[in-house]
This record gives C-alpha cells, structure tokens and sequence, in this order.
DNA sequence: AGTACCACCTGACGGC
DNA sequence: TGCCGTCAGGTGGTAC
C-alpha cells in the first residue's frame, strides 16, 4: 500500500530499529528485483557495512550507506519494509532481508513484484533522472499552485503525476479530492486560483493526517473516505453513495453529492 | 501535453 | 471444491 504515507511510515521504522547497525547477512530471494546491479554487487555494498541516513522523495526510499553509496526502493503496488526483532521467522512474500547485529531483520517484500531495489550514487540525481517533482509534503504553496495550476486535463491526474508533484498516488488523490469536494474529472483549467490554494492546504492536512495515523485508514479522522473507499459504500459526510469511475485508466471512488462535476457556466466548485 | 491501452506480476474475492 | 473473470494503493512504453 505504498503511497507517500506507508513509504514515509517505513522509513520512520527504518530509522527506529536499523539505522547504525552492522549488516551481517544479505539474502536476496528475488533477482529481478534488483535493476541496475548484480547480486555480488549489493552483496558487497551492504555486507559487513552500516546505513547511518535515510531519505524519503515521494514515493521513494532511499537508505545511506556508510560508503557513500545508497540504496534506493520503490515499493510498486504491494511492497513493504518491514522489521523485526527477530530474524528467524519467515515472512510472507519477501524479496530481499538484511540480517543485522544483535538480531534482527529488515525485510523488504512485495507480493506482486513491480517495485524495484537499486544501487546509486547520489538520491539527488537519481530524482532528476526519474523527472520527479517536489515531495507532496515538502511544497511551499506558491510552488504546488503554479506546477498543478500549469497542467490540463482532471485535477486527479493532475494530483497523481509524480513528474509534477512526488508521492499522491490513487488512494490519496481521491481523498484529497474528497476533502475538496472537487469530482475527481474536473479540469485543472477550471480551477480558480481560490480553489487551487484550497486544494494545496488540503493536500497537506491530507498526507499530514494519514502520517499521524501511521498510514492506517481505521486510524484516519472520521470524515475521511478512504475507509469507504468500496462503490456503494456509505459516504461518511452526507450519507449518500459513494461512486466508482474509471479516470486515467484508474478507479476513482468519489461522493457525488459531495463531489458535484463542475455546471458548465460556474468556475467555483461548491460543497454541498 | 493529454488520453488510452498494454505490459510487468501475483493474489484475493465473488459468482457459478 | 474448482474454474473464471475482475480487481488491486505502482511505473513505463507505445500510439494517437
């Protein structure tokens, strides 16, 4: 489930238990994982050595190695970095584990296999090469309003393009759009600069919120969708049903009540 | 610069 | 129980 939430979610984990810590195993369970770099190669990297720093860009992690080097991780659709105190149990799905000092494991997994491990030089150049915009949470407001305000077509595929902004993915954009009260196919164009500084604060309370709650939607304020985020479901604000629609060639659930399309004469989008 | 579709992968779930 | 279609939070490539 990794959007900006869960990957910044497993960097904090990350840095609690296995920042500093001696790797004294690497096994790697899956060779296509890993793009860019054979299986000596990252052996060698990380074995005998120590992460000290960690950074996260959108949907990213990139983890310092004690050389200089770093390791950089996508999750694709089904990944996660998991720890645990323990390194002899098996996990479900992993890919690669790195067993440290003192016990214990660090496990990157991915059920479906579209994320990715590589062996870089430098985070900074690699994000340029990926062409990604600026991390979802890191924008200041006037940065998030022209580079969404410079796009067309739907607001929600404005929201999910990682070369504009780094880290919303499909669950965020409808929640969001939901916390806007924007349909998700409305056109960037229609946007008023009003409702373009809306959408910047609530992208931030939005990806601030599902932070706290440690990326757990039963954890989510109420009055958020994503734990409705089902066709048919009740919506949490209005009581009416929540809708799903293909944008982008991705499922979109939205509240039509709360998420009226935009009438053709109006330019402002009202909540209702 | 858009959208639409395919590909990469594996698994969960509902219907019959 | 088994088979089948559909869906799933990702990116990247192609064609239009």
């Amino acid at each position: 489930m990794p959007e900006f939430p869960d990957v910044e979610l497993y960097k904090q984990r990350f840095e609690a238990h296995a920042l500093h810590r001696r790797i004294e195993s690497v096994v790697l369970r899956d060779r296509p994982l890993l793009s860019g770099a054979s299986a000596q190669a990252l052996q060698k990297a990380l074995l005998a050595h120590r992460f000290v720093i960690s950074k996260r860009h959108g949907k990213y992690l990139f983890l310092g190695i004690d050389t200089g080097r770093w390791l950089a991780a996508h999750f694709g659709m089904s990944g996660a970095l998991e720890y645990a105190d323990s390194e002899d149990e098996s996990v479900q799905y992993e890919r690669l584990r790195l067993v440290l000092e003192h016990g214990g494991r660090l496990s990157y997994t991915s059920r479906r296999r579209l994320g990715r491990i590589t062996l870089i030089d430098d985070p900074q150049a690699f994000i340029e090469e990926k062409r990604l915009g600026p991390d979802a949470l890191g924008i200041a407001a006037r940065e998030f309003e022209i580079r969404i305000g410079a796009k067309r077509g739907s607001v929600k595929s404005a929201l999910m393009d990682q070369t504009t902004l780094a880290g919303i993915g499909n669950i965020y954009s409808d929640e969001v759009l939901f916390q806007s009260g924007l349909h998700p196919r409305t056109p960037v164009e229609r946007l008023e600069k009003k409702s373009l500084a809306q959408l910047y604060r609530t992208t931030q309370r939005v990806l601030q919120a599902a932070v706290e709650a440690e990326a757990d939607p039963h954890h989510f304020p109420d009055g958020f969708l994503t734990p409705h985020r089902r066709e048919g479901a009740v919506c949490p604000r209005c009581g009416g049903t929540v809708k799903r629609m293909q944008i982008g060639g991705r499922s979109s659930y939205f509240c039509e009540r709360c998420q009226p399309p935009l009438s053709s004469g109006s330019r402002r989008p009202e909540r209702v």
